[in-house]
DNA sequence: CTGAAAGCGCTTACAG
DNA sequence: CTGAAAGCGCTTACAG
């Protein structure tokens, strides 16, 4: 096996300079046609491939953009690795993709680890960081974008949607629709390693909605470990009953849970929506696709992703005195999808 | 904002040369302990973050490996790659991930940006590649690792599954529990741009099961656009009763449809499994909570991509002379996962 | 246990 | 339109 070809071999076979060979990759058009046929033949010849380390190292440019989400494992955090990832792609950027799994000091270690290989911008899930975090993230001097929520204090952009906002929509409009004893159905608050910010912060508009309207907050259920699943939702829902059988509706963290729970009640003879009401978060596909179809809150996940995109590539086509406004942070919002699983019929759907 | 400091400038504050401080970073154990104390002081006082690319270009060693799966979107390859990363990431490696929308095309594209990164060994998803991803994998004189299939002709080493023997045996199963008329649903064979090869194995174990118990093979519907989903289940069992009212058992190509076509017959009143049996493939989550529960075929997703990680790590300790044994076909092998959709009882599953 | 020299494979910044 | 020189920030391979 012969050793890869560098941009030399392709320069001398070409009878050029490593410099023409590097124009005819970066910029073509600056170069003679008859130079550039020719390196491009011996390209081919030798089948060369660009080494990126070494241009990296020269340009002081990666080509990367990090982006860091809590699990790959949850479709709606992969829609909006895609589309962060299809957004760089077309300028030529490559998303390096690390997960957390819900954890503050792995996403330090995972940032420290990314740093190391000079992304050009970074995307991080979430307005809640180690403070060692937070000085690596200011001392890089590169584009951060917090994503999926809105911080008081972000780092430096924020595109997402208020999750606080989301749980008191919800709340109320359960509220609304008559429901009395609601309770909230999520993942084990201080599970060592694991947590929820943005459940957290739903569950803190589920309680603002329901203190607004004096009703009782007791119905709370934080069950099981880690990220909720639909197995989550249906032992969330055996619980719940065990303790209460007054609740009248039920509002999940996430459609996972809600799914599961509304297969629970399935399997136990309760009716949905007429003993008891649910509703989830996410508006994950299967949700549509359940009987009853189940009510939810839409999230644009691939447009957090492309605008977050977006964002960066405009943010890194500036020269730096350019930079002067920081701190955009977007409110994409969010949608709320009633659907049978709180009395909507069907049609209505 | 000062530039960002450098190994060099780490150096000059511990009063030590830049050797010292590459040790210490790299090989602790050998720097005397009063120095490399004082080269962690300078570290933490300036925040130094070292530089990976400028560390590759210089050790020829980048610690990434490139893995490219179909889709993030689907969670089966989701864990497959977790299942890498974690594996790779206690020894030091960093997973570069990739998609390739079940696209050739996009395939070599995507290995071509990638080989340019230097990566230390790549994973791909299937046996399926144009020459020129081949040739590029050849020329990178890496190891290289297909997955979630057994290639007859593997390029370096594979680690998967029969889909070829899923769909026999899947199909063969139906037969022994008295189904004559078995229907498939997949995703359309020649939408352009898109091709699922191990799901057009599974349909030829199809064939080929029911061909050998003489049975019809007539009912095969290639519906819809693109990665199947819950709705193309539900749309094309709907196509599937225009058709054929005779039907007596369904294999989907993936769970996503069956479960899809689960709920569009109990939108419909259909019974399932006494007017149909359904069974899918994957293993989801969600067939374990549907009601009636799915049948489905389980794969050890995370279990691929962790084998595959031991395996690049073996590979790469080895010195060059021991590389002997080329082409291990690892066969992980699979698991019928019978459930109420084909008759099981509740208890049984 | 520590350091000086050379070099990894490119691109920047000039010069012509 | 093309090229010679220098350098990006590290590590390898020696030397002491």
């Amino acid at each position: 096996m012969p050793p890869k070809p560098t941009m030399r071999d392709v320069a001398r076979i070409a009878g050029v300079s490593t410099m023409t060979v590097s124009r005819v990759l970066a910029q073509p058009a600056i170069v003679a046609e008859a130079t550039r046929d020719r390196v491009h033949e011996a390209i081919a010849k030798l089948g060369y491939v660009p080494d990126m380390i070494a241009s990296s190292l020269s340009s002081q440019k990666s080509g990367f953009i990090a982006a860091i989400v809590p699990t790959l494992n949850n479709i709606n955090f992969a829609q909006t690795a895609e589309g962060l990832s299809d957004t760089l792609k077309m300028a030529g950027f490559q998303l390096l993709i690390g997960y957390t799994n819900y954890q503050l000091d792995e996403e330090e270690s995972l940032v420290k680890t990314m740093l190391a290989r000079r992304p050009e911008g970074i995307v991080l899930t979430g307005g809640h960081h180690t403070k060692a975090t937070q000085q690596l993230l200011l001392a890089a001097d590169i584009p951060v974008i917090e994503i999926w929520d809105l911080p008081k204090q972000p780092i430096g952009h924020a595109i997402g949607f208020s999750n606080l906002d989301v749980g008191m929509a919800m709340t109320s409009r359960l509220i609304e629709r008559g429901h009395r004893r609601i309770a909230f159905l999520g993942p084990p608050e201080s599970e060592p390693g694991f947590r929820d910010f943005r459940g957290d912060e739903r569950l803190e508009g589920y309680h603002r909605a329901l203190k607004q309207a004096d009703l009782p907050t007791d119905l709370v259920i934080r069950h099981g470990s880690g990220p909720v699943s639909f197995t989550h939702g249906a032992e969330s829902l055996t619980a719940l009953l065990e303790h209460r059988k007054d609740v009248d509706a039920v509002f999940a963290v996430s459609d996972l849970s809600a799914v599961g729970a509304v297969m629970e009640c399935q399997r136990r003879g309760i009716k949905v929506p007429d003993d008891v009401a649910i509703a989830g978060f996410g508006d994950f596909e299967i949700g549509s696709h359940i009987i009853p179809s189940l009510t939810t809150v839409h999230i644009d996940c691939i447009g957090i992703g492309e605008r977050a995109g977006q964002l960066l590539l405009d943010l890194l086509s500036r020269t730096s005195i350019e930079s002067a406004d920081e701190h955009q942070v977007i409110d994409l919002g969010f949608e709320l999808v009633e659907r049978e699983s709180t009395g909507m019929s069907a049609q209505q759907t």
